[in-house]
DNA sequence: TTTCATTTGTCCGTATGTATT
DNA sequence: AAATACATACGGACAAATGAA
């Protein structure tokens, strides 16, 4: 699980293949928290900007979603845990 | 209330622009749902795609979260006792 | 259990206006 | 002038997950 600095593939999208083989493989569960940026940047030696970049890049193909000021959460949620219901 | 179609701005971010009123003004509040893109459609008389748009401003400037297959929230503000805890 | 409605995700098109090349 | 690219806007279709009945 070690990032090629000098492949052809960017390194925000190998680390994302990381995230996204975890979730996968059941490593990270749904409404469960991944990794933040700053648990990105020291486990793969990377500049912040490229963890946001890997994040940025899960959430785009829908793998996860953010909640700000609490962090990036594995999707779709397994427990509904009822914060979302509108009484209309 | 109404939306423009002739004017300078795109009806996309005339939608945003309501509904970043409606949260400012605490009509929607900190993690409930804002309206499905199906109800933005009707309300507005707009095509998905336009509401959609308007829902991924909404994301991108922070303002809510989305929740595959669920919907869309109201980011909560932020809160420095939440951290490591998970949004339910 | 099945059925159904809701909601988001994703793709296919078309058309228009603007900007660039 | 012409071709290309991009953004906006609309319309339609289907899949997947959820939740309620």
């Amino acid at each position: 699980m070690s990032i090629d600095h000098e492949g052809d593939r960017p390194v925000y999208l190998q680390i994302a293949d990381i995230i996204a083989g975890r979730i996968a493989s059941g490593d990270l569960q749904p409404r469960r928290r991944i990794p933040s940026e700053s648990d990105l940047v020291q486990e793969h030696g990377v500049a912040r900007d490229t963890a946001r970049r890997a994040v940025a890049h899960l959430r785009e193909q829908g793998l996860v979603y953010t909640v700000p000021q609490r962090g990036t959460f594995v999707s779709p949620p397994a427990d509904p845990a009822d914060e979302g219901e509108q009484p209309s």
